[in-house]
DNA sequence: ACTTGACACGAACGCTGTTCGTCACTAAAA
DNA sequence: TTTTAGTGACGAACAGCGTTCGTGTCAAGT
């Protein structure tokens, strides 16, 4: 037998190890980062503890190390996502217009990673993320010179309908992805069974829904996302005085 | 030994004793009223297949003949809930009073089964009792004049905001369960704590959400409801010719 | 009286979040 | 340099979950 590894000096050159340590340094940062990219792979129902674990080449207990419990990471996994909201300058004059761009850039976040939504309404979001976008919406309804009660309500109540529109997008991403299928794909036989089951509906109890057949399944998730959002809007108008 | 009971001939009024059967009789609505009892009383945390089949003095197996799987029967109970909703005479000359009421009588009856809109939002809702929730509003949008256009994007809009808010009190209420607090305790601990994190914010980060703590923290789960009811209501006036 | 079909249900499978105890390692103290 | 303390990685296990399979039993139809 050699003798034991630990007897050979170590080379000076090699002697800074602490940057990469043989002992698998996890951090909360990895955990967060593998678990929205297992979110955005393989959707909420395929996020565990131990899929994250997998993906980080360990066990299911070494995450508690970091991370209290699942709720938590997904928290913490839903404001990193809230992270990737781009707010421009605020312009208190052109408050709808950017309060409108804002809810359509929030939907389009939501929209990249899908299945996050689900998580975050799962929980008050209250990360620093969160924070920092709804100071922004905050001072921009001040600034434009509405009531601090009307202003902060205003938020509250954008910050559900968006998340709320969000998660009704996570719900049927999840499907399709259960059922395996292409999002048009998908979209196209949602739509055609609604169609088909509202068509097949006694006219006598229901007149204006089998009247109307065609108009309520014309818009898609985009555009009845946005007449929500105008809805609002507009209501928010009234109260600025 | 006597005779087997087999023998004596059966009293003629004990004939029909088909109401009566001696193998228990499960049925799809007695799974979901049982499955409804235990929503309110243990919350959706506490609503196990297992849970719903002890519940009837029988094996979670027993479920599978009536019902697909959990999700149905989340969609059946959700269903059998809006079925608790009254609706008033449409009177389209009165249809923003109208639809203002029948908002706040779905957030009672949502408010009454605290955690079936946890449940709800689930899956879009397509039961018997949906249907006829919406054609109810529906229809007192197009009598009152709308386009269908925006008066099906209307309903839609409307139904999220209001799922989107009941939703919200649901995660409250099943945080509250979960820490063995009753309503108002919780209220003030969750009030208490959101008011202090916000006060230890940095002020020249935050300078907006520090000002204006009070009023943020001001308003309860029903007026903000309310706020965004109106906001969207007077959205929809705009629309209407 | 016999067959058929529906349904109740015990047992089991594979999965989940979380906890416990142990062990390896680093960093500070002696 | 040796000892000590403490942190974190992690294997194993627990209790519970939704769901399926196979078997058995009962009631209605022939």
């Amino acid at each position: 037998m050699s003798r034991s590894n630990a007897d050979v000096p170590v080379p000076p050159w090699r002697k800074s190890r602490k940057s990469v340590p043989l002992r698998r340094q996890l951090s909360q940062d990895l955990i967060v980062e593998a678990g929205l990219r297992i979110l955005d792979a393989e959707g909420l129902d395929g996020l565990s503890m131990r899929r994250v674990a997998q993906e980080l080449d360990t066990g299911p207990a070494s995450l508690y190390a970091h991370v209290a419990n699942k709720e938590e990471l997904l928290e913490l996994i839903y404001d990193r996502v809230l992270g990737e909201i781009r707010l421009p300058e605020p312009d208190p004059s052109r408050w709808k217009e950017q309060l409108r761009e804002y809810a359509i850039e929030v939907y389009r976040v939501l929209g990249e990673h899908a299945d996050v939504a689900r998580a975050g309404l799962a929980s008050v979001p209250m990360g620093p993320n969160a924070l920092r976008v709804g100071e922004y919406v905050f001072g921009l309804l001040i600034e434009a010179g509405m009531t601090p009660r009307d202003a902060a309500l205003g938020v509250d109540r954008l910050a559900l309908y968006i998340s709320g529109d969000a998660y009704e997008g996570s719900l049927h991403f999840a499907k399709m992805r259960a059922a395996g299928q292409e999002v048009e794909e998908y979209f196209r036989a949602f739509v055609g069974q609604i169609e088909g089951y509202y068509r097949s509906l006694p006219a006598e109890m229901f007149p204006h829904t089998t009247k109307h057949v065609d108009v309520m399944i014309a818009e898609d998730g985009r555009a009845r996302f946005e007449f929500g959002l105008d809805l609002l809007l507009d209501g928010l108008t009234a109260r600025m005085p």
